[in-house]
DNA sequence: TTGTATGCGTTATCAA
DNA sequence: TTGATAACGCATACAA
């Protein structure tokens, strides 16, 4: 007997049993005798059953799948949170479905919408505002955050700490002589880039130096490699007096260095370059510069054990913040 | 009244229609009276109704979803090729399922029987081997390979093409004096080193060179990064006569770089270093060396088009494979 | 121990 | 134009 899409129907035919007979032989629940259990293995294999994934889902309200949003895959940070969401969440058995954003709520709408649509048991949300509307999630379906809080839901959110790395990167530059220092950051409307200025500043007091002595610079990360190097290399040579760089984000760390190698400024003796992100997955920069490193891993960890825990018990409704430290190289 | 997940037999019930008749609503099919299908509506947002994927996908046998299988996110190639796949999947209302392997055949059939089970609408597959046994994947299933083909099943597949790569890294270097060129590739029993090295020899015979001259080197890619520097700079001691370097994958370039550094070689004046891979996403290297660069976006275009191919018209089963040619840069 | 029947939430085919 | 009803494939409570 040849059939192409199998279904338990044609498998207790085959067997010469009823359904319910097969539903217990796959799942193992209740009794089968030994004998007839053998004759429906058979007919499974025979005929080639694959049991169908979707039924199952409807049927039991579980798809084991999770939803992750992500604004995209551009850098090694949203790279290696994907990659650890996926391996964590394996291992309790969850596969992911990963949308993109490109940072614009439209989409992160839509990805909300079509997950929730699909019944997916939990989503984590990597959201690229502050600001969501016109979207109501179901309290059936679990949702952790990750980097930000949204306002007006109060999710459980997982964050970095940057005051913490901050002070790691600054307290080092003001134990010499006196520096110097200029501070690249991007847009402060980014709570991100925002938290990170507000962790140089609040630095800048507890060591007792004057915010106003030195300079901080919002630049336009929008713009590409080579505008980046030369805004850079033009603020630095107008600075000369500047002998540290500390730079917030990976964009604008990689344009320090591009830019002093640019007015050749030396890395070993003229300047000190530092920031946070990592730039240099393959040990290339030489010397190797003193960098904040995101912990990813360590995130998307927290996220999905956080979500897990509601989706396995929802009743708990406890919402709450983690924090993440950065991990200090060089 | 208030319905916690609400169905269409609720909006039914609340807008007092019948079942039919608001799916017609819901789906735009066949036509309904204006007066009915606004008290429909009406319904539908005050229970809050959010139609079911679960049920939708089970009775039209049509997930939207396909699923992605890598060896995981360990690198820029991967995570541009998931990147572009995503991409260009939402444009045809695709989302993706992504399972990782980890490089082992184990989880290769884990994630296959999975992703069958659910009945994702296709399949895009990097292989980490040629081998694939012990999973039959149903003829409803299309799945497309990248980089490799597996033996016994001939699917569509989308590879790069590594001999033209070969020939615009290798010439330039032939043009000046003679070189001496060391060559540091992985295991060939790897199908892309393989045709990398391949692509080496013929480009040699055709520039009329002796392979038996230069100098291929097999090196171990699962070392950590100083074994592998400290390695490559012992052999570069040993070769004084060595005067250019192609390494044929990411980890073995960058590995390259750091051994010149450590021996103090200039990459400006005592040795050429090129070779395959995306190693300087930040272009910090100086001075910019010879990349031959996969196009993971190209690729994973190709290879969703083919795939999108077949499940639009299933009865077209012509296997064939693609080839994307290597952006040289610098 | 096994079989029957119902429901999960849709869509689609018919009658009405 | 609308409504009733039968699938889709499976799990399960209950009857046999």
């Amino acid at each position: 007997m040849i059939v192409i899409n199998a279904t338990m129907k044609d498998v207790a035919k085959a067997a010469g049993v009823s359904i319910g007979t097969v539903s217990k032989v796959i799942n193992k629940s209740g009794f089968v005798r030994p004998q007839i259990r053998e004759r429906v293995l058979l007919a499974i294999s025979l005929l080639n059953y694959k049991p169908n994934g979707i039924a199952r889902s409807l049927k039991n309200s579980k798809t084991n799948i999770i939803g992750v949003i992500l604004p995209g895959l551009n850098d090694l940070y949203s790279m290696r949170i994907l990659n650890s969401i996926e391996k964590v969440a394996s291992t309790k058995g969850y596969k992911i479905i990963y949308c993109s954003t490109n940072g614009e709520v439209a989409r992160e709408i839509k990805s909300l919408q079509w997950l929730i649509e699909k019944r997916v048991d939990g989503i984590l949300f990597y959201p690229s505002s502050e600001e969501l509307t016109d979207v109501e999630i179901p309290a059936s379906i679990p949702v952790v955050l990750l980097e930000r809080q949204i306002k007006g839901y109060n999710f459980t959110a997982i964050m970095h700490e940057h005051i913490e790395a901050c002070r790691q990167l600054i307290e080092p530059l003001t134990n010499k002589d006196f520096q110097k220092i200029i501070f690249f950051h991007g847009p402060i409307r980014s709570s991100i880039e925002w938290s990170k200025v507000d962790g140089i500043y609040k630095t800048l007091e507890y060591l007792g130096i004057e915010s106003e002595d030195q300079l901080f610079i919002e630049v336009n990360v929008k713009q590409d490699k080579r505008a980046l190097t030369d805004f850079m290399s033009k603020t630095l040579l107008k600075r000369q007096e500047v002998t540290a760089v500390l730079s917030t984000n990976p964009t604008l760390l990689s344009a320090s260095i591009r830019a002093c190698q640019n007015i050749e400024l030396s890395l070993e003796e003229d300047i000190e370059v530092c920031g946070f992100g990592d730039i240099d997955p393959y040990g290339i920069i030489m010397p190797p510069i003193r960098i904040a490193e995101e912990q990813p891993e360590e995130l998307a960890k927290v996220a999905f054990n956080a979500l897990f825990e509601q989706i396995s018990k929802p009743t708990k409704k406890l919402n709450q913040t983690f924090f993440i430290t950065h991990k200090l190289i060089n």
